[in-house]
RNA sequence: GCGUUUGUAGCUCAACCGGAUAGAGCACCGGCCUUCUAAGCCGGGGGUUGCAGGUUCGAUUCCUGCCAAGCGCACCA
């Protein structure tokens, strides 16, 4: 419908360039948009107030030529001015009505289209370090980044979910060093825990399975281990400098193919433990994409090769640097460090050319907040590495801060003082979860108050949609008992008894689902999908409370089911896309 | 200090590339269950959209300054 008014306008428009009322050159985008007061119709167009001032003339006098030049159409029961400009469509109501068809008929693929024409589009999103389990903030990333790809999937685009496996680097080294520790503890070593080594509760886990499996093998006398070890700092040291000599110990100690062995059980122990927990979550990647593989299959030189061919690479002081600030980035970044072992940002830039090479049209990565200022160094790569860098976007997710009640809850991996992921939805369920995060755009902060989350979940909103979808199916219920069929059919014929003010609303409300669904893709912004299913699903409990469905009249019973059948369906629809359930009872 | 993001009802948040009287939920007050599930509905109070300017038919939205908060400013990842 929106699409048939545009075409109106643009048909009076270039009518009245043709007598002269205005300028040939002008050329408006056309909007069209939804009206918030009934009282102003379904649509309204601001077209005369924007092109009011370069047709030299009053934007209601510019309306009125638009309005009278307005081809007519059996769609619109009329057209009318109002305020300082608007042109205010009213639509016939038994166009309304047809959504109603299509909706039972399309059944699943309701509100689905083929927007994004099966261009190529990459997620990556949560790639959270595979030093620990995820915790609540990690949950808020995989919340918002799977709608964004299922919705981008829902309107045509053909998506690909990835993860970025950071395997390489001192973190993980740390890790295999708190695993290898907590190992010799189970083999009944006296060992003092480094600061700043990994404390959580899984890393014991981890080193049990390993004792299990393997038995003394990875054992070593602690005094060896500890022999000329600078203080950690409780004993007056460096806890940096400690760690790191722990780690060169433990792989002097061990050698590269046991110490390899021990990483690997760390490793492998957090990601499976990740993947399930995504998994239950309803979070499912095509791909887990690994930094180590970038390194070994010489990626990563090859990323820098190619910057250098390109003139951007130079030495200082022992290191390679990378010259992003010609390319609008504050500074330089270093890429091989002195002692030859290349950075993070180097894998980084190795990783994004393998997505430009993977022929994705375009790359969409879902960051913490705290990652902001990343984002001028990688553009700069791109471009460097002669990439259009509008390929590129990068959205944001800010940290939810955590509160139990009024107390703001403190989180650290390393200290393993956090609240899980897994955790919360053991407290709250999956679905819950899922509507908290998705519920807020994700770029704000937001406060997540564990306390109300988990001790009121009556008072959760999810339940309030899901309510909805429940009520339906009870009156469906109702209806089988009574042992009479729902004949759609004759519903269809009688669509026009559905006068109430709550039909007309549920109606309109139900013809814009897929707009939401399409502007809630094309922005990144799932929560806009939310909003809708709050407000479809209030709109369905003023007309459950208004108006009986299971009537004596046949004709306007079947044509009441026809229409909350339809909502149950786009409900189902939307909730099934936010990976919610949709619960038959309640 | 520089960069960046954000300030909307008591609290948590919306507001469609700038649109008409800034909306929901929670909390508060008052009503509605002999009728399809009251996890619901109906009504009410509650706002100088941080402050001050600017741009224009029109600004919560764009620009400038100030105030406040978060984040970032590594040869860490």
């Amino acid at each position: 419908m929106k699409q048939k008014i545009e075409a109106l306008i643009l048909q009076a428009i270039d009518t009245l360039k043709i007598e002269g009322d205005l300028a040939r050159g002008v050329s408006p985008s056309i909007v069209i948009e939804r009206t918030r007061d009934p009282l102003h119709g379904d649509f309204a167009c601001n077209v005369a107030m924007v092109l009011a001032k370069s047709a030299n003339t009053s934007p209601r006098l510019l309306a009125e030529k638009i309005l009278a030049a307005i081809p007519s159409d059996v769609l619109l029961l009329k057209a009318e001015i109002a305020g300082p400009g608007f042109i205010n469509f009213f639509v016939d109501s038994r166009t309304q009505f047809r959504v109603l068809q299509q909706i039972l008929t399309e059944a699943d693929a309701f509100g689905c289209s083929q927007i994004g024409a099966d261009k190529k589009v990459q997620v990556e999103f949560v790639s959270a370090n595979p030093t620990g389990p995820l915790h609540v903030g990690h949950g808020r990333g995989a919340a918002y980044g799977s709608a964004v790809a299922d919705l981008l999937a829902a309107v045509g685009f053909s998506v690909e979910r990835e993860y970025y496996v950071n395997d390489a680097g001192r973190q993980m080294d740390i890790l295999a060093t708190s695993v290898w520790l907590r190992y010799l503890e189970a083999c009944g070593e006296a060992v003092v825990f480094p600061s700043n080594a990994y404390r959580g509760e899984y890393v014991r886990e981890i080193a049990h399975a390993l004792y299990e499996l393997s038995g003394t093998l990875y054992q070593r006398s602690i005094n060896s281990i500890m022999q000329a070890i600078p203080a950690d700092e409780p004993q007056g040291g460096d806890k940096d400098i400690h760690i790191d000599a722990l780690i060169e110990r433990a792989k002097s100690l061990l050698g590269v193919a046991q110490y390899q062995a021990v990483f690997e059980m760390g490793l492998n122990g957090i990601l499976e433990d990740i993947k399930q927990d995504l998994h239950e979550f309803g979070v499912d990647y095509q791909q887990w994409f690994s930094e180590r593989q970038l390194m070994d299959d010489g990626s990563v030189q090859q990323a820098l090769q190619r910057l250098d061919t390109a003139g951007f690479l130079y030495k200082q002081e022992g290191a390679t640097w990378f010259a992003s600030s010609r390319l609008g980035d504050e500074k330089d970044r270093v890429v091989v460090r002195d002692n030859g072992q290349s950075t993070y940002f180097a894998s980084d830039i190795a990783y994004h050319m393998q997505k430009l090479d993977r022929g994705f049209d375009q790359i969409i990565d879902i960051w913490g907040a705290d990652h902001h200022g990343y984002i001028p160094r990688v553009r700069a790569a791109m471009q460097a590495l002669g990439a259009n860098t509008d390929k590129l976007t990068v959205l944001l997710v800010q940290f939810a801060v955590l509160y139990r009640g009024e107390e703001r809850v403190q989180m650290s991996t390393r200290s393993g003082d956090f609240v899980t992921l897994r955790e919360l939805r053991a407290e709250v369920g999956n679905d819950a979860a899922r509507f908290f995060y998705t519920m807020r755009r994700s770029d704000q902060h937001m406060d997540f108050d564990l306390q109300l989350a988990t001790s009121k979940t009556n008072e959760n909103p999810v339940f309030y949609v899901q309510y909805a979808y429940a009520r339906i199916c009870s009156v469906l219920r109702q209806l089988a008992e009574k042992n009479i069929q729902h004949d759609i059919e004759q519903g269809t014929e009688n669509l026009q008894l559905l006068t109430e003010l709550n039909e007309r609303e549920l109606l309109t409300a139900l013809t814009r689902y897929p707009e939401v669904l399409e502007r809630a893709a094309l922005q990144y912004e799932p929560h806009q999908l939310i909003h809708y299913l709050r407000e479809l699903a209030n709109n369905f409990h003023s007309y459950y409370n208004a108006h009986q469905f299971l009537v004596e009249s046949a004709d306007l019973r079947n044509a009441r089911l026809n229409l909350i059948c339809a909502v149950q369906q786009v409900l189902r629809n939307g909730l099934t896309l936010l990976k919610i359930k949709s619960p038959e009872t309640m």
